[in-house]
Formats: structure tokens, sequence, C-alpha cells
DNA sequence: TGGCACACCATTGGATCCAATGTCGAGAGA
DNA sequence: TCTCTCGACATTGGATCCAATGGTGTGCCA
């Protein structure tokens, strides 16, 4: 006995560009992997014609590389690149912040805590995987009523071009320094609160350049 | 007579996605624009399968957007978002010269300051096209050094994305401004001459915010 | 035994064909 | 006369086929 399952047609390279995205951000396709086209069509079910268009979206996104007749592999960074774009977000986000702060609602705010209340509670038991979702959650939840796309589609690059290196920071660094985060996200989550963007701003592109200060201290995460 | 000229071949998504590029930056293309694939695919003497994939490249960076089975169009951006991308610019580009300028050669610098010799000496019979052209190759003459990729294509998505708006915005506003715009890149350039990143950040920051307050009493621009 | 050349194979690039869907206009009925 | 419906057409989405290119392995020669 088969299933059908109604796919939403004529979005193929949309939705594939999606699951190629999820697999690079989730770890399984790492920098310098190499990525086929007939391999990726039959493991989603498509023909190679819209994996040929997800890959032109993933690379226009930074998400891969490509050379003609050489196909498309996932970018490896230099250390001082993935630095600038942690300078590149310490400037960004807190615009998007700035731009959202206002328009929060309470139930906003109150799952941004629920957030961060999670994270707090798994304590030092909590995994690498599970860390690197609460902690993106947390801070696209307080993006989320900044309504302008160029704006947040440009946040969301920065994020997912440098996840792996994220990843392989939190796994090494260790439960200690996430008490120092928490800490941090305190006190975005308290100017937030009290709807104040000067401090927010403050708060979070702090919270950001110490990351990028702490994350200089492990070179080896680019090796 | 016919005349072969020889091109890379392998690449023409590429190479179609850099011309449509071209006629959006150049204003052939205007926001509400529709693009047709055949249409294009027959004016660059192509099938449709590399203008699809052209499609999906500019649409990633903002320069097209896509709607299943109804195609693509220029978009068209509010005044409130074009006034955001203009402080993502203040943000992001005083990072670019920073990383750049220390690295910037005489002959860099030289190119500069012909670049805005070339405005000045043009003075109120420059017209727009020009203008734009030579006012994009002065930033980026600065940026020249910068080989940060991720931070230098952000940079020139941003343009890109307003540079519609940016035109109307030159033909509206008259060649009185243009001096105004004359004495801010000579403070830039000043600082860039004496390696001064601190002043050289200061001074493009204050050129971009004040260029987004002038463009934000012409509402007319985003009609 | 080591290095180079050549041929084969794996993989990507491009064109054409067919299917699916949206748009627009004509015609009929109220 | 206005509106709604239906159908033809224009356009995009997807699959398959063929061409071009790059890598790899093997065999020959020094």
């Amino acid at each position: 006995m088969t299933q059908t399952i109604e796919v939403p047609t004529g979005a193929a390279s949309a939705r594939i560009a999606g699951r190629l995205r999820d697999e690079i951000l989730r770890g399984d396709l790492r920098p310098g992997d190499r990525i086929r086209q007939e391999e990726v069509a039959e493991r989603f079910g498509a023909s190679r014609l819209p994996v040929r268009e997800a890959l032109r979206i993933l690379e226009a996104e930074g998400l891969t590389e490509h050379e003609t007749h050489k196909g498309a592999r996932v970018p490896r960074l230099s250390q001082h690149e993935v630095e600038v774009i942690y300078q590149m977000r310490e400037r960004l986000e807190p615009l998007a912040l700035a731009e959202s702060i206002a328009a929060l609602t309470d139930g906003d705010v109150a799952r941004i805590e629920e957030v961060q209340q999670h994270i707090e509670a798994d304590g030092d038991g909590i995994d690498v995987a599970r860390f690197l979702e609460l902690d993106r959650e947390f801070h696209m939840a307080t993006y989320s009523a900044c309504a302008i796309d160029p704006l947040m589609s440009n946040v969301r690059r920065l994020w997912n071009s440098t996840q792996h290196y994220r990843r392989a920071f939190v796994a090494l660094s260790g439960p200690g320094r996430m008490w120092v985060v928490n800490a941090e996200h305190r006190l975005i989550l308290d100017a937030v609160e009290r709807r104040d963007p000067v401090d927010a701003e403050r708060y979070l592109s702090g919270h950001i350049r110490r990351t990028r200060i702490e994350l200089a201290k492990h070179p080896e995460v680019f090796g």
C-alpha cells in the first residue's frame, strides 16, 4: 500500500534549496564537502533541473560555491572572514533589533523569555545542537517584529554562513561559557522588556563583540 | 562578414545574470517590470534553462522577485525599506573602508583622486547616468583593497538593490546637491590619503547618513 | 620502478519536449 | 449593460536527452 503525499507543486527549487540549506546548517554537509546534483536529485525525488536552480540560490546566499564543470561545494571560510562577518553582525543586528523592539507584542516578549528559560533550564547538560537552535531562536525572536525584508534576509545570511564555525566553537568552549551567554542574554531581554532601544542595541552589540573575541581565541575551529 | 566572438563556455547562467543585472542597474528594467524567460533567452542567444538559473541568482541578490507560475519581476521597495538599506550601508561601508584603507597602494589612492576629479570637472553639466557611475566608482575604489568577499558582495548588493531609487533621487535633486557630495567626498579622500581609519569611517558614515536624510525629503522618488 | 600520456568514466552544462498553471477575452445570462 | 463563466493562449515548471569537460586509472616507455 502506497501513500500519496500532496506537495505544493511548482516550487521544487525553493523546497530543495530549503532542505539542502537545512543539511548544511545541521552540519550534515560541511565546508569542503562536494554536492553532486544527481545524488541530491534522487534523494529528494526530483530531476537535476530544480536541483541546479536550488544550488544557484544557495550560491547567491553564500552557502555553496560553484565552479564550471566541477560542481558545487560548501565553502570554507578563513578565520578573518568569519571575524569580519561577526563585525557585520555587530553592526546590523542592533539595527534589526531597533526596528523590531517597539513593535514587539507582550506575547512576543513572553516567547523570548520562554526560549531563554529553556536554555537556562537545560543548564550544563545542554547539547551543542540544542544550544545552537535555542540561541538562534532567542535572537531571531527579538527581531521577529522587524518587517524589513532586505535587513532580515541579510541577518539570516550572516548567521547561516557561519553556522558551522559557531557549532565547532560551542563544542570546544564547553558549558562554562554558556553562563556568560545567558547573562548577556538577560541584559538584552531586560532592555527588550523595557522597550529601550538604546540599551538593547548596546547590550546586543556588546554580546556579539565579546563572542567574536572569544571565538578568535580558538583558531583550531578553522583548522 | 561575420565576427566570431570567443565566449567562455560553461558559464552561461553567470553571463546572463550579469547582463540582466546591468540592464536593471542601467534602468532599462525598472521596479515592477516583468521579465519573461523566453524573451531574455532569445535576446541573449541561449535557451530558457540558463535564463532560469540566472533569475534564481538575481532573486537571491534581491534584484528580482519570483512567484510560481507567474514569473519574475523587478521588485518595488518602499521608502522605509530604502531608508533602512541606507542605514545598513551607513554601518557596513565604514567597516569595508576600515578593512581596505591600510592596504591601499599609492596607485589606488591616485585612482580615487582621479575619479573624484572627473566628477568635479564635469561640474553642473554632468548627466545623471555618468554621475551615478562615477560616484559608485569613487566609493568602490576606496574599498578596493578590502578582500573580504562576504562583506564586499554584501555592500554591492545594497548598492544594486537601491540603484533605481538613487537614480530617481539624483535626477530630482539637481546639480546643486552634487557640490555637497563633492565636499563630503573630499573629506573622505583626505582621510584616505592620510590612511586615517577613524576619520575615514566618521566622514563616510556621515556622508551616507546625510544622503539618506536628503533622500527622505523626496517621497516622490517612491511614487 | 617511476613518470607521462591517453582513454575512459563520472559529472556538469545546455537544448528541447511535455505538463501545469495563470491570464485574458469572448459570450451568455440576468 | 454589467458580471460571471468557460475556454483558448501565453508562460512557467519539470524531465529527459545529448554535448562538453574534468578527473582518474592504466599501460607503456624510459
